[in-house]
DNA sequence: CAAAATTCTATTGCGCACAATTTAATTGTG
DNA sequence: CACAATTAAATTGTGCGCAATAGAATTTTG
């Protein structure tokens, strides 16, 4: 019995997860450059395109964030005119994220992001799907440990 | 025709491979929090623990890191006397990192690591080899264009 | 061999990411 | 209704992650 050997990095799934995670951060950072908005930035826009006027509570959930990350970078989209808060009035504990016009247009210059990570990740729409759902399976069964 | 709906985050396979990066950070956690390593730390250590005395840059290209990131995450590991960081007489642009003795040390108390993950993917090995080696193609593929 | 180009590390600045704590508002309970 | 418990955001502090830059050492080349 040899007992446990470290693997090496090569060898562990983590770690071709968090790589590829950096590539894709370093894929659309071109495209995203165009629209001077990070990767987490362009995710809150498209929660934001799809669900306007979200709490800052939703959002979190939606991007498995917390407050902590997801109030400053708000505030950096709020002080460039892209979003605004305010206190939710049935319960003011609550701040809802909306949309400004600007934040609203930029949508349409984002239009051909998409397309180009799709092509980028050489995979087809089917072999995307299958990834996805592998990974989406293997995050479910991380987080519900412990 | 349509044109270009944007995704929702949930179709979208960067997403998924953002927020299951983020979940194995999460898992690695409290495993790591009895070594008093970060994650990043600890692929590091993985990396020295196989082939001591590299450079910062041979150790970047590893991870796929810049200097930026590992200089600081080194100093840190020094300053807790886990590794020593010294010029290489040969190059002096050169920076080599190599273990300590508790820097080796730490290796034993990392053992059972590796298996506690293994289990919290919930991925057979086969599952887990064939997973991996889709992520690595998809970051040689992100990595190649542009 | 001297000047130019390249390589390697470190530094600075910015933006996540998250734990821990704080503050304020709401809900639950006696 | 008072008061304890809970919930939502914000804040603070630490550690990545990377672009841009700087500075020193080495290599290239004219």
């Amino acid at each position: 019995m040899t007992g446990n050997p470290m693997p090496t990095i090569d060898q562990m799934l983590c770690f071709a997860v968090y790589s590829a995670g950096h590539a894709f951060t370093r894929f659309y950072k071109p495209r995203l450059d165009a629209l001077d908005l990070t990767y987490p930035q362009y995710l809150v826009f498209l929660v934001l395109w799809e669900r306007d006027n979200l709490t800052v509570k939703a959002l979190g959930e939606r991007l498995f964030l917390d407050s902590g990350t997801i109030t400053p970078l708000i505030k950096r989209l709020e002080a460039r005119g892209l979003v605004q808060r305010q206190r939710d009035d049935e319960d003011e504990r609550q701040v809802r994220i909306r949309l400004t016009a600007d934040g609203r247009a930029l949508k349409q210059r984002a239009e051909a992001v998409p397309l180009a990570v799709a092509k980028g990740t050489g995979l087809s729409q089917a072999g995307a799907e299958a990834l996805r759902l592998e990974l989406l399976a293997l995050r479910e069964r991380l987080d519900r440990v412990d």
